[in-house]
DNA sequence: TGAATGTTGAATGTCGACAATATAATATCG
DNA sequence: CGATATTATATTGTCGACATTCAACATTCA
């Protein structure tokens, strides 16, 4: 029942921002909306100093835009945004693949072919949430083969922003069962060790989610 | 005479970010020094707050490394971060020059032609540092002809990242014509405006640079 | 002697307050 | 009455101090 003192390993200011990031995704901040930091600090009961780091962590993956003496809001996404966003998407992950394919070993086929059977699972219950989890497992797995942990960071970023948008899609987005059948695809193109088939399905991939994308910023 | 008010359209710690950045390349602070708040607050004549948003930015651009409750050290670059920074180059621009192909204009080229008139200047002049300004700028206009302001942003640290480590050899690096002439040969292939040539072309060029790079890695 | 454990000093994390600036609301003038 | 100038308020930028944590040293005991 007491309240003990908690051990924080981290930092206050990147909880914080786990939290804000939720917020976003839960739609509790919506697109565009200020943030005012001194209702921020209020709110989560922490000094300003915490939520301007917590929200210079945000900014850095593009969540949030600041303006020096104007404020921070929530970012939009514009068209425009999300053709950046999938452009960058499309060069970091047809590189990984392609990387991928030269080193991957029986393990890492064992691993996405985890990854893709979970998926079978959620896909039938229309779990869309861990659906989206598992997708991001399955292209961090590949990306992060590559081992350029500059790249992989910045792909951490993407996959934030991809999450912010797509989450917005959650009950208009029904082709579970598809979005399955994309990753089965996309395996068994690994398995192939075919540079040039993989390639192909990577981009038939990233137009596949984009088609989904767009019809959210159309 | 006297000491005005400043008026400040950009926050101090941006400011402060600058002079780190370029006391890092003047070699005032050295690879894998630890850096102080305190120390720096006191020497900025700021407040460890503005020092420590400064951080943050030197951060982003991997400058700096900071690890919680251990302190920020400036960034030392192994042969595997000079790898991993060749291959993201390489990736961003192979891509931004078979872009500008499509959307390069007459004054694009013009651009173009004038940095490298330039550089044919200080190269016979061996001013490295100037040089080295000309060649960020002529990389910079070709990314930024793609218009994807995420990748600009990623290259503008990258090229940081580059150029920290590139003005370790300013006094060993001597081929001030060579350095020359793999521009003007990049600016010949944009001119064929063949696709094939110009990938080509940025891919060997990058190998020219990597090749001074891993020189001081190694 | 050496490993484990306290102790101390220094540096980062966090805080609340003040200063500078932008937005708004109001007043003034043509 | 509309447009501009002025004041007022709200919000970010900056500051110095306190709290917490880490690393190095000293101390104790096997």
């Amino acid at each position: 029942m007491c309240e003990q003192q908690v051990i924080l390993q981290q930092p206050l200011s990147e909880l914080i921002a786990v939290q804000l990031r939720k917020k976003i995704w839960n739609k509790e901040l919506l697109f565009g909306e200020r943030l005012l930091e001194t209702e921020l600090a209020e709110q989560f009961d922490v000094s300003r100093s915490t939520i301007r780091e917590a929200l210079r962590i945000l900014e850095i993956e593009e969540l949030v835009v600041s303006k020096a003496r104007k404020g921070t809001y929530v970012a939009t996404f514009s068209e425009q945004d999300i053709a950046e966003i999938i452009e960058l998407r499309m060069i970091i992950e047809s590189r990984a693949f392609v990387h991928a394919v030269r080193s991957m070993e029986a393990e890492d086929f064992q691993k996405l072919e985890r990854i893709t059977d979970e998926m079978k699972k959620e896909a039938e219950q229309q779990n869309w949430n861990k659906l989206f989890d598992l997708d991001m497992e399955f292209h961090s797995y590949v990306v992060h083969l590559s081992g350029n942990s500059r790249i992989i960071k910045i792909y951490n970023s993407l996959q934030v922003q991809i999450r912010t948008v797509l989450m917005d899609l959650d009950q208009y987005y029904s082709s579970f069962q598809s979005f399955y059948d994309e990753h089965v695809d996309l395996l068994a193109g690994l398995k192939t060790k075919d540079v040039h088939i993989v390639k192909e399905k990577v981009n038939k991939h990233i137009e596949f989610v984009e088609e989904k994308f767009l019809s959210v910023a159309g």
